[in-house]
DNA sequence: ATTTCTGCAAACGATTTGCAAGTAA
DNA sequence: TTACTTGCAAATCGTTTGCAGAAAT
């Protein structure tokens, strides 16, 4: 791994970006912090953060830019869309490749770099939760 | 305007969304709080963030889902693309209808319910702001 | 009259930061 | 050996909430 002038390779780094990249799941900084927490009991949650967005400056992971009180992050730094659950949060990739055709729109004098396209609904999990609930 | 159950017209409530509504930009509820504070002086900004709620929950408004610290709302509450600029957090709305194809993908098992298509840039002012530091 | 609503201030949750001690290079 | 990092705790930021008085129905 090649690291930018200055960034050391520490082991809560490394620890913090294996956890992240060893999981399809987009976990929360307190996700991660748990996670980690299972190999370096003293990491606190203040590195956790601080290494994020470290990891994030470096190109090796990203920051979800979704709804949601807490931010999630993404092993994967490469942009893709996501499937948001608007009752628990959670966080999955879609297979899905939006076509863009940007030709001739109005964008009010904006430099566009770049757009997030993500959906939003209910995950299996809920759905299960939800019609039990009905049934009750 | 037609009222839920419930909910009564209270002054405060018809200034802000007459503040939102005659407005093109998409303020933070400290913005709104700014705005409002001009004809109501003693409002309070706990008040400004309870009927924006409220004002999205009746779907006179919307609050975006939109990246940045503090959430923006619309005085428009039909769906629509926007803009953020990526330096001073400035929202616009974009015309843009994005065709979605969902067909055959990929959604993890959940029920999808919709989805949120923002633009992210430079805007005009940051752009001219950034030259004018590159000159010097 | 009855409920909803307000202003105020305190509480809250997520994230950031200052600092002295620890550690990678 | 020296600059970057850590753990800790306090601070900060945006938002929410409890409450007693005020206002809409």
């Amino acid at each position: 791994m090649k690291l930018p002038k200055g960034k050391r390779l520490t082991k809560q780094r490394k620890v913090i970006l294996e956890a992240l990249k060893g999981v399809k799941t987009h976990p929360t900084a307190d996700e991660v912090y748990d996670m980690v927490r299972k190999s370096l009991p003293k990491i606190s949650l203040g590195t956790v953060y601080r290494n994020l967005d470290i990891l994030c400056e470096m190109g090796l992971i990203q920051k979800l830019d979704i709804a949601g009180r807490q931010k999630r992050f993404d092993g994967n730094p490469k942009p893709h869309c996501h499937v948001r659950c608007i009752e628990c949060g959670r966080v999955c990739d879609v297979d899905y490749e939006p076509s863009i055709e940007l030709k001739s729109k109005n964008f009010s004098g904006f430099k566009v770099l770049g757009y997030s396209f993500d959906f939003f609904g209910i995950c299996p999990e809920c759905q299960l939760a939800l019609d039990g609930d009905s049934d009750m």
